[in-house]
DNA sequence: GAATAGATCCGC
DNA sequence: CGGATCTATTCA
């Protein structure tokens, strides 16, 4: 298990909402095996929260990928995205879903996933890359997987930006 | 200041 | 299908 670098989240967004599909995020104790996926980029996406330029909480999708941008949603949930590309270029990615291989357990939602590993705002704009507890690592292939408009969006629907990865495929 | 829509989830 | 629950952003 390598931890990814840099470089895998200044790819092109499309590319890492794609390759993140079968890694492993780890968070305090726990890690999981990302699944799903959706992709968020720059301002021409209406659906991306940063589509209406630079505030407070799109800072940090603004900034060099390989950030968290974490964020509370309908006044209950957290979702976590991981910020790709470089400084200026607002664009993440949204982990939806997580599967844990040993209780072969399925988070499948983004705010299910940050219930699990228990994380909130104060873990907004982490350094995944510099961190030793938060970070993402090779895991395993996963080898088919299929793309959906987004969910729960209104605009930008005509995007296939959503990637499942098909986890019965690996075992 | 007030209004509103929102990258969700659960239960009926 | 509606309710929970709060806040970022917009509008006055």
């Amino acid at each position: 298990m390598t931890k990814l670098t840099r470089d895998f989240f200044l790819q092109p967004t499309l590319e890492v909402a794609q390759n993140l599909l079968g890694k492993e995020m780890v968070f305090g104790g726990k890690r999981g095996v990302i699944y799903e996926t959706e992709a968020y980029i720059g301002q021409e996406d209406p659906a991306c929260h940063a589509a209406k330029g630079l505030t407070p909480r799109t800072k940090v999708m603004f900034g060099l990928g390989g950030h968290s941008y974490v964020y509370l949603i309908y006044g209950m949930y957290h979702c976590l995205n991981f910020v790709t590309e470089v400084e200026g270029f607002p664009a993440a990615v949204l982990i939806r879903g997580v599967w844990l291989p040993e209780k072969d357990i399925r988070l499948n939602g983004p705010g299910k996933v940050c219930q699990y590993f228990g994380i909130s705002r104060m873990h907004n704009a982490v350094d995944l890359v510099n961190h030793s507890h938060f970070y993402v690592t090779s895991g395993i292939t996963i080898p088919f997987f299929t793309q959906t408009p987004r969910i729960g969006i209104r605009q930008g629907l005509d995007k296939l930006w959503r990637f499942v990865g098909d986890i019965t495929s690996t075992r």
